[in-house]
Formats: structure tokens, C-alpha cells, sequence
RNA sequence: GCGCCUGUAGCUCAACUGGAUAGAGUAUCUGACUACGGAUCAGAGGGUUGAAGGUUCGAAUCCUUCCAGGCGCACCA
């Protein structure tokens, strides 16, 4: 017998409804098989009846009821199927197959939940790619728990991927930066100066100030502060828990190369480009893009614009097939501009894509935290971490999805209470610890083999045993969706669904067999809400 | 003025991208250990999905028009 997971029986599935509806001569209808959302509906659920009904023009339910009279099942797999208004042909599973999914589970253990179904695509995902001018703050915190979680469920699936932090440390930034680094140092001798116009301020340029005159001797200003500030962001990054493979400079790879040059001469060459007001601005417009953008100022220097157009056309050049971007909510407006300009320059713009993630307020209670710089309220990523550490903040980042304006409750995030979801999770995982620890204590280990799980007969053990067995897919669909989020809903339900079964039912004073099965049961949560807490960069502590 | 995002239970948010009776958490009220962790479980109340039309077997989801909030609309990045 091949190996029995998720993936494989709704493979399986698909094809015996596909041809179940051949007969009907209908071919550009896609089978499709579902989760109910009721549960009691069903294990697995096919809506084709309904989209045939258009087709047919005949009623969905008559339709599902000849589908079903086609329908050949393995009666292994497939113990029961039921057609349900107004046309839902719903299935249900035969019970040895759960069984044959929680061995699966406990044999693979940590791998468990890893497939190759998203092999194929080579992604890149690049994210909070911040300023090199101060510390990271909370937006791009919530960018980083997204992107890294991101990665981690794509990986997790076979999808090749590659995490980028593009560095803006050309063009006028750097100039301003290093002269209000000067400035700062002026400040700490006494002088009354501010930083230049649209400069950068604050306690921590202060700070780099008293680092930046005891080096000897004095490097360019901007060059060295930029690189100190780097540091600190990737010490913020990976006190988070976050990693990139690539940290890839504007300036020397892109400006130093004449990469930038390069890309504007072949946008003229394309007929792209015009001259107006001694600037030279790309037909964007043309392309969907509400209005020309310049690519070289009429001071001569390539414009943001320019740099990052050529950065994303090499990442298809470097074999990247998807790009992904994270981008703060201030910068919604460029996904068109950069859509157009991609393909105005040939390339597979649909390929694409940016997450906006969303505005976060800070919240005290039901009181907004003032952002303010001055104040120093944990504006930075450094002191949320401080304060709520690493797993709430990850957590809480990702539970939303990265669409809707988020508002942070540091006081729930910082409780070790039943009000905070994280640790609802985190203790269905302590707890089964705890469990398997006194159950070995009295010799009780749990069994390994389905045949073994028989006595798992009530309703709640096999709520458990199906979602063990949807893990997988959770993993691959919330890769594929981008959005972690749904990882945490699938999360927060098995926790709840193991408390349930663990009030319902005794292990230690259990017949052994049972008691046995059962364990094993909770030991198959206990690896599911580990690898998939590990996904999302929260830890599983074996007690609380 | 134009564009994008958001609007769902008192509050914070879901709804598998058009599917079945719109669901969780929290707050409120009521109940449950002489028992494997009560940081838990069970139950109750709580909805015109911002509003009005439209599309179809079927709409929170799609189209149109409004209303409200946020953010953009630089030879800044």
C-alpha cells in the first residue's frame, strides 16, 4: 500500500469525480474537493454538481444525485457519501485511514507536515529592507514575522525560496544621513545645531555620535554610521528569530556596478523614456500607471525609482520566477508604478506581487500608545521585544492577516494569562508534555502502529485524528496564499480540540490499550503544534 | 479631486478566494475537579456583514453609487 497522506486521497478524490462527470460531456468544469465548514457534513466535500448545473441548466441536486450513481470509491478510503441541498456531495473517510495518518504523523515527527507539493516555483521574498538611518520600528517588525513565517511555510513545502533585505544606502539618504551624523557630533561639543532638512534626530543619533569620534581616523560619516546602524538592525532581526539570506546593497550592487546605468540606457533604447524639464521620465502611463514617473533627475542622479526597477529585473534575471515583496502601508501607491515598469520592460510582471503590511497601533489597554519619537514608547522593534518578548511578538504579528489594520494590545501580549492566545497554544503543547512525562513515570508508553489505535472510537479523538492529517495541506495553503494567518486559526482550533478531548477523556486511569492510543493521539498533537508553532517563531516549551 | 486599503457580535478579528445555519477569542452571566497542569472545559445571551441597488442555483466575498476611517498622489526614498 503507497503511502497514505492528505495530498494523495484528494488526488485520488479528484479523479474519481472527474471521471464520475465524464459522462456528462462537460469538460472545462475543474473538480474540486473541499473541507466542509460544518464538520458534521462530512470529511471532504465536492461542489461540482453546482457548477455543472449552469452548464446543464438543469437543478444541482438532481445533478449530484446521477454524479453519485457514477462514483466509484475505493471502500477502503471512502466509508460513506451523501449528497446534501443544494448540491453538495459530501464524503466520509473510512476510519483506518485516520489511523493510518496518525502513524504517519508520529513516524515523521518533526518532518511531519512537510511536503514537496510546492515545488517548482524559486521565490524570492523580500521584506522590511528598511532605511539605514535608525533602528527598526514596529511595522517593520510586523513585516519581518510575516516574511520570515512566509518563508518558513513555503520551505516547508518544497517551494525553493529566498529571503532578501534590499539596502537603501545610496543616493540622497546617505548624503543626509552622514551630515546630520556630523551635526550630532557638533551637539556633543556644545554647538547649537540641527540636523539638515528632513534629516534624522534623536537620542540615537547622539548615541552614534560618541561612537563615531573615537574612531581614528574619522571615516565618511554617512559610509559608517550607515554600517553601525545595519548592525543594530541585524542584531534586532536575529534576536527576533529572523534571517536573510542575502542583504544586497543599492549602492554596490546596483549603483557601483552600473547596473542602474545600465537599465535606464535600455529603457531609452526600448523607447520607454522622454526628456521634460531637463529630467528623464519613463512612460509608465502607458502601462496602467496613473502617471509618468522619473527615472533620472534633472541634477543628473537616477532616481529611487530607477534603482529599484533595475533591482527588480535582476531578480528575474537571477532565475527568480516570483517575487514577492513586503511593503509598509505608506507605499501601496508604487505597486502599480512598479507593475507597469516591469512590464514595460518586458518582464513577467504578473510574477509580482506585494504584501501591504498594514498599519499596527500600539495599544495599552483600550488606550492608543502616542508614537512618539521623543518619548521613545516602544517605537523601536527593540523595545517591544523588551517588553512582550519574542514569542508574543511574533505571534501576535502573524495572527492577523497582514491586510487589516492591526491593533497591538501590549498588555494582553505581555500577560501569562488564558487572555493571551499564545499561551492557550503553548499550553495544549506543556500540558501533553507533562502528560507523557507521568504516563512513563507509570510505565505507559504510547503505541506506534494504526492497527493499534482501534479503541480511538469517540467523537473527539477523531476530530483530532483529521486535523492531525490536514496539517499538511494547512502548511502548503498557507504558504501558497501567503498568509500565515490561516496557520494560526488551524492552530488556536487544534489546541482547543485537544483541551476538549483531554477533559472528556481519562489516559492514565484508562484500560491500557486505550490509555495507550489515546497517548499516542496526544503525542501526535503535541509534534503537530510544535512544527507548526516553529513555523510561525514561537517556541514550545515542554512546561510553563 | 483621483487611486489603494479598511468597515462583520460591546471590543479584537476569521470565513479555505462565489458555497451549506456568517464563526473564534475576549468581555458579561451561569455551571464543572477528593481525578493525568482549572493557564482548562461546558452552557447562555450577543448580527439587517457601513447603506442602497444589481449579477445567479447561491453574495460578507463580484459590479455600480453613496457614507465613514486610514494611507498615497514629489525631479524624497
Amino acid at each position: 500500500m503507497q503511502t497514505l497522506d492528505i495530498f494523495s486521497i484528494q488526488k485520488t478524490l479528484i479523479a474519481n469525480f472527474t471521471s464520475a462527470i465524464e459522462p456528462f460531456g462537460v469538460t472545462d468544469v475543474a473538480v474540486n474537493i473541499e473541507r466542509p465548514k460544518d464538520k458534521s457534513h462530512g470529511d471532504f466535500s465536492c461542489p461540482v454538481a453546482m457548477l455543472l448545473a449552469k452548464k446543464l441548466k438543469k437543478q444541482p441536486l438532481l445533478i449530484a444525485q446521477e454524479i453519485v450513481k457514477n462514483l466509484k470509491f475505493d471502500p477502503s478510503l471512502i466509508s460513506q457519501v451523501e449528497v446534501a441541498p443544494p448540491g453538495f456531495i459530501n464524503l466520509r473517510l473510512n476510519p483506518p485511514v485516520f489511523y493510518e495518518t496518525l502513524q504517519q504523523a508520529l513516524k515523521e515527527s518533526a518532518d511531519f507536515g512537510k511536503s514537496t507539493q510546492g515545488k517548482g516555483e524559486k521565490v524570492i521574498l523580500e521584506f522590511v529592507s528598511a532605511n539605514p538611518t535608525g533602528p527598526l520600528n514596529i511595522v517593520n517588525a510586523r513585516a519581518a514575522a510575516l516574511g520570515e513565517s512566509i518563508a518558513n511555510l513555503l520551505m516547508a513545502s518544497g517551494t525553493e525560496t529566498s529571503r532578501e533585505y534590499y539596502v537603501n544606502d545610496a543616493g540622497v539618504q546617505a548624503r543626509l544621513f552622514g551630515q546630520s551624523l556630523i551635526a550630532a557630533c557638533d551637539r556633543l561639543n556644545g554647538k547649537d545645531v540641527q540636523a539638515p532638512e528632513g534629516g534624522y534626530q534623536g537620542a540615537y543619533m547622539d548615541d552614534l555620535a560618541k561612537d563615531y569620534v573615537k574612531v581614528s581616523p574619522a571615516p565618511d560619516p554617512g559610509e559608517w554610521g550607515m554600517e553601525q546602524v545595519l548592525k543594530w538592525q541585524r542584531d534586532a532581526l536575529l534576536r527576533y528569530d529572523v534571517h536573510f539570506e542575502n542583504w544586497y546593497s543599492e549602492k554596490k550592487l546596483l549603483h557601483d556596478t552600473g547596473l542602474v546605468k545600465e537599465t535606464i540606457e535600455m529603457l531609452k533604447q526600448k523607447g520607454l523614456t522622454y526628456e521634460k524639464d531637463g529630467a528623464v521620465w519613463i512612460k509608465v502611463s502607458e502601462f496602467g500607471a496613473p502617471k509618468d514617473e522619473v527615472l533620472v533627475k534633472s541634477d543628473g542622479y537616477p532616481a529611487y525609482f530607477a534603482a529599484d526597477i533595475a533591482y527588480h529585473l535582476q531578480k528575474f534575471k537571477r532565475g527568480f520566477t516570483k517575487l514577492v515583496d513586503i511593503w509598509g502601508p505608506d507605499h501601496h501607491g508604487h505597486i502599480i508604478r512598479m507593475k507597469s515598469a516591469l512590464q514595460a520592460a518586458g518582464a513577467p510582471a504578473d510574477q509580482f506581487s506585494v504584501i501591504i503590511a498594514q498599519q499596527v497601533n500600539l495599544m495599552e489597554g483600550t488606550e492608543k500608545v502616542k508614537m512618539s519619537k521623543r518619548e521613545g514608547k516602544f517605537v523601536t522593534m527593540d523595545e517591544l521585544l523588551d517588553q512582550v518578548g519574542k514569542d508574543a511578538a511574533r505571534f501576535f504579528f502573524v495572527m492577523r492577516s497582514a491586510n487589516s489594520h492591526l491593533d497591538f494590545d501590549i498588555e494582553v501580549a505581555k500577560k501569562q494569562t488564558e487572555e493571551n492566545p499564545v499561551f492557550y497554544i503553548q499550553y495544549a503543547h506543556a500540558r501533553i508534555c507533562s502528560l507523557l512525562k507521568k504516563c512513563a513515570d507509570n510505565g505507559l508508553t504510547p503505541s506506534a502502529s494504526a492497527g493499534e489505535f482501534v479503541s480511538l472510537k469517540d467523537p473527539e479523538s477523531f476530530l483530532l485524528l483529521k486535523e492531525l492529517m490536514e496539517y499538511p495541506q494547512w502548511v502548503l495553503e498557507s504558504g501558497k496564499a501567503l498568509e500565515p494567518h490561516r496557520l494560526v486559526i488551524y492552530l488556536q482550533s487544534l489546541a482547543a480540540n485537544f483541551h476538549l478531548f483531554y477533559a472528556k477523556h481519562r489516559i492514565l486511569d484508562a484500560p491500557p490499550d486505550e490509555a495507550k492510543a489515546r497517548l499516542a493521539l496526544a503525542l501526535g498533537v503535541k509534534v503537530v503544534l510544535k512544527n507548526a508553532l516553529a513555523l510561525l517563531g514561537v517556541s514550545a516549551p515542554d512546561q510553563m
